[in-house]
RNA sequence: GGUGAGGUGGCUGAGUGGUUGAAAGCACCGGUCUUGAAAACCGGCGUACGUUUGUAGCGUACCUAGGGUUCAAAUCCCUACCUCACCGCCA
């Protein structure tokens, strides 16, 4: 949610700034609606202001003795007006909210303009590309070689495509992977480890921006006692962890707040039914490393930086070759206002692809959440800076070191740091 | 799942349907006193929105949330959620 401010006194540069990300806004039938709005909360509260007036006058004389009666006639009709006022500006702030409640956030000043994905700009590249002597695997067959360590087929009898089962040793060391990635967050980087809850209710994910506008990209469930949606399987730990914050107000000193989950998350892949049905890549369910940062406006820029740069120490310390990209304005998130894209390695397709994604939210979230801290300095709470980034999303950092550690036999070196996290083992047979 | 009791400001905790945004205490902030600190005393101490040049004033809303009764609701009624206690069940 933007600040309405930005709706009432500029919404002009409001909407040259959308644009940029291509989001219309009906400023001439939105500013209507505003004046709308004003008129009638000053005519309903005047009407409220009136009521409250006569009946402490009633209460004053009823308590001195007199005859009520004819006070009582007196306001008789008020009711009635006050209930129209209230529901007529109920339904226009429900117009306005609808409207709002829709509205992405606005893009950072740095991000580069750009239609679309083929518009975001690489920022640098890491680590040597391998070169084979021989023809590189997918991950899918490289999993099939060692013993069904990914299995697809058995996943589809259980639950349908875009699942996996894992098995042996590629299991262990998609466990590994998550627990190296905690251990690294935790320890070298500051966050502090959370367990939370997979299964969230609307609240929540109004917060994070998942809904009102992309509820069809989320598993809800619904028991047969409830109404609605029931609650909705996470699809990132970006929702559970930072609405911790929801309605909170910390002190100056609390904060940077630093948070790590791993969780598993869980997406309908609405829309995208032709895209990666082979393989690891895109799934309904997929663990991931997630994490959060709480911080102060002034800082949430320069967090940014430090949280992409928590993400890449994962894969410098995997030696997996990627690229960071900035996208652009057409490609940023719904609740975003700037985003590093960490895009691994992948031989087998031969280009780069999505492994973390890494957002400055400012405060567009912490405003949907009333999350907010207070300074010292200052009387008044202000709105903090939230931010998010996966570090790493698990499932494909292993598709990328099925890949790139792969050997002439089909079967795979385990990275230096994973070794103990695996009982020591170096290597896994094909 | 059953039964019972509850949800009031940062915390504790009052509150017969009527000048209650809400007593009191704690915490916190400012001041007096003191060499300094403590104690004591004095004062202040919620959020959002509207009006406005205004962090002034005034108005409106908010006592878990949503409905209802009433001229008037923290107070009465209904529903949901949550908490606590006991029972049942259970990894």
């Amino acid at each position: 949610m933007l600040d309405p401010k930005h709706f009432r006194n500029d919404i002009s540069i409001t909407a040259d700034k959308l644009k940029l990300r291509g989001f219309d806004l009906d400023t001439a039938s939105f500013t209507a609606l505003e004046e709308k709005r004003k008129a009638l909360q000053v005519a309903t509260q005047e009407l409220q202001n009136e009521r409250n007036s006569r009946s402490k006058n009633i209460g004053k004389a009823k308590a001195q003795g007199q005859d009520i009666a004819p006070l009582l006639a007196e306001v008789s009709d008020l009711g009635e007006k006050l209930d129209a006022a209230k529901a007529e500006l109920d339904d226009v702030l429900n117009q306005v909210n609808a409207i709002t409640s829709l509205v992405p956030n606005i893009p950072d000043e740095s991000v580069p303009p750009g239609k679309d994905e083929s518009e975001n700009v690489e920022i640098l590249k890491w680590g040597t590309i391998p070169t084979f002597d021989f023809e590189p695997k997918d991950h899918v067959d490289l999993g099939d070689n060692s013993a069904k360590g990914l299995d697809f087929e058995s996943a589809a009898k259980l639950s349908g495509s875009r699942f996996v089962v894992m098995r042996g040793q590629i299991a262990r060391m998609h466990r590994a992977l998550a627990q190296f990635m905690l251990d690294t967050h935790t320890s070298n980087h500051g966050y502090t480890e959370l367990y939370v809850p997979y299964l969230v209710n609307e609240s929540a994910l109004y917060g994070t921006g998942q809904l009102p506008k992309f509820g069809e990209d989320l598993f809800h469930t619904k028991p047969a006692t409830e109404s609605g949606l029931g609650m909705s399987l996470i699809p990132t730990a970006e929702v559970p962890v930072t609405n911790l914050a929801s309605g909170e107000i910390f002190d100056e000193e609390q904060l940077p707040v630093k948070l790590t989950a791993h969780t598993p998350c869980f997406r309908s892949e609405a829309g995208s039914s032709g895209r990666d049905t082979r393989g690891l890549i895109r799934q309904h369910q997929f663990d991931k490393v997630e994490l959060v940062q709480l911080v102060k406006p002034e800082d949430s820029m320069q967090a940014l930086e430090e949280l992409t740069g928590h993400a890449e120490a994962i894969l410098q310390a995997l030696e997996l070759p990627y690229r960071k990209v900035i996208l652009c304005s057409g490609d940023i998130g719904f609740s975003a206002a700037k985003t590093y894209d960490l895009e691994v390695w992948l031989p087998a397709q031969d280009t780069y692809r999505e492994i973390s994604s890494c957002s400055n939210m400012q405060d567009f979230q912490a405003r949907r959440m009333q999350a907010r801290f207070k300074r010292k300095s200052e009387k008044k709470p202000e709105l903090l800076h939230t931010l998010n980034g996966s570090g790493l999303a698990v499932g494909r950092t292993l598709v990328a070191i099925l890949e790139n550690y792969q050997q002439a036999d089909g079967s795979i070196a385990v990275p230096a740091v994973l070794q103990n996290y695996m009982g020591g083992c170096t290597v896994i047979s094909a």
